[in-house]
DNA sequence: TAGTCGTGGAA
DNA sequence: TTTCCAAGACT
């Protein structure tokens, strides 16, 4: 199946081609200006499903204010979820932080650089694992993400599902046949850099394409046919009371989330979710969940917030409580000018304007 | 395997 | 407006 892919292909002349242009074209960026493996981890975690520009101001203010590992493991988790806010996956985060205390407690705080010991630290899957190892020890191990397996989807003609879990492993098997061992980093970022800047995912720039007399996709007119993806399913919606609470020291209720799943130790406005509940029965669902007995007020608005995989609909309402503490440890009462400290989801930041005016 | 896990920008 | 998606990992 491999053999018969790869038959005919010039995988010398591909390799040159595109390292040619990989280092004529590639954008200079934060994390290209260093080969500390700690920096270079660091950006790969913020990048997965994470647009470039996105990335470039949070990798600067993370590493400034974590330089080393050893200060990543030594900061308290609010703080570096702080750092996180707005960037999204926030189990990246806290991955990262759990992975680096292992390297810095059995490593010494080197980064690994053999493949098993790498790919055993949380938050390190086989593409950060392979670009680590490229990138930062000029290893000739295959980084697959999706700019490789649109690039080499095109390049080769394949038109297996790349949403399928089996079908990265093909092109794992392809990237390791395919990457230049004279030069494994610039190859890697090179296709990921083609992927992003000319190889698009709509409307490549094939005319512009410095491989161009290698892609199969191409000479067959099928580039904007590739690569296969089946489409996911619609996100459910779930519409939510959210109760901005101020009681008679003019402090606001706050949650912290849980320590797993969705937002996971992120702090937000109590919500409760209206669709089981019933409008009604608000106030008598707050006291048995939260301990707060409080009076609804003026709406203050609505928002609707889109996950990847689900809706919040949230209707926003002022409310009033005589209480300053509950028994509830995840709850606690802030200043508004003190809700800044805390790390928010953008939804629940969006809210902040209807206290903070 | 398929679902979970964010966000903002482009077409 | 809707859809898609971006240098994925985890369960």
């Amino acid at each position: 199946m491999l053999d018969k892919t790869l038959r005919n292909f010039d995988i010398p002349a591909f390799q040159q081609d595109l390292i040619n242009w990989y280092q004529a074209n590639k954008r200079d960026l934060p994390w290209r200006r260093t080969q500390d493996p700690y920096k270079i981890w660091v950006s790969e975690i913020m990048l997965q499903q994470t647009k470039v520009d996105t990335v470039v101001p949070y990798f600067q203010q993370f590493i400034e204010k974590y330089p080393t590992p050893y200060a990543l493991a030594e900061a308290d988790e609010q703080d570096v979820l702080k750092s996180w806010e707005g960037l999204g996956y926030y189990s990246r985060a806290r991955n990262l932080q759990t992975a680096v205390r292992e390297v810095v407690a059995d490593y010494g705080g080197k980064v690994p650089d053999s493949p098993a010991a790498l790919g055993s630290l949380k938050g390190v899957g086989p593409y950060t694992k392979g670009a680590i190892l490229s990138i930062a020890y000029d290893q000739p191990q295959p980084a697959v993400d999706g700019n490789v397996m649109r690039v080499f989807a095109r390049v080769l003609n394949i038109d297996e599902d790349i949403a399928k879990p089996s079908t990265k492993k093909l092109f794992e098997k392809i990237a390791a046949e395919l990457i230049s061992t004279a030069d494994p980093s610039s190859f890697n970022q090179g296709v990921m850099e083609l992927g992003a800047l000319v190889c698009t995912p709509k409307t490549p720039s094939c005319m512009l394409c410095p491989v161009q007399e290698h892609c199969r996709a191409f000479a067959d007119g099928l580039e904007q046919e590739l690569p296969v993806k089946t489409k996911g399913k619609k996100q459910k919606t779930t519409t939510y009371a959210a109760l901005l609470i101020k009681n008679e020291q003019n402090q606001y209720m706050i949650e912290k989330r849980a320590e797993n799943g969705l937002l996971a130790n992120l702090w937000q406005f109590p919500m409760a979710p209206i669709d089981e509940i019933g409008m009604e029965h608000i106030t008598n669902w707050f006291f048995a969940e939260y301990g707060v007995q409080m009076n609804i007020g003026d709406k203050a608005g609505t928002l609707k917030h889109v996950f990847s995989h689900l809706i919040w609909q949230l209707e926003i309402f002022h409310a009033m409580t005589m209480q300053t503490e509950t028994a509830d440890e995840r709850i606690i009462f802030v200043k508004p000018e003190d809700l800044r400290l805390y790390p928010f989801p953008v939804s629940h930041q969006k809210m902040l304007k209807y206290i903070l005016d």
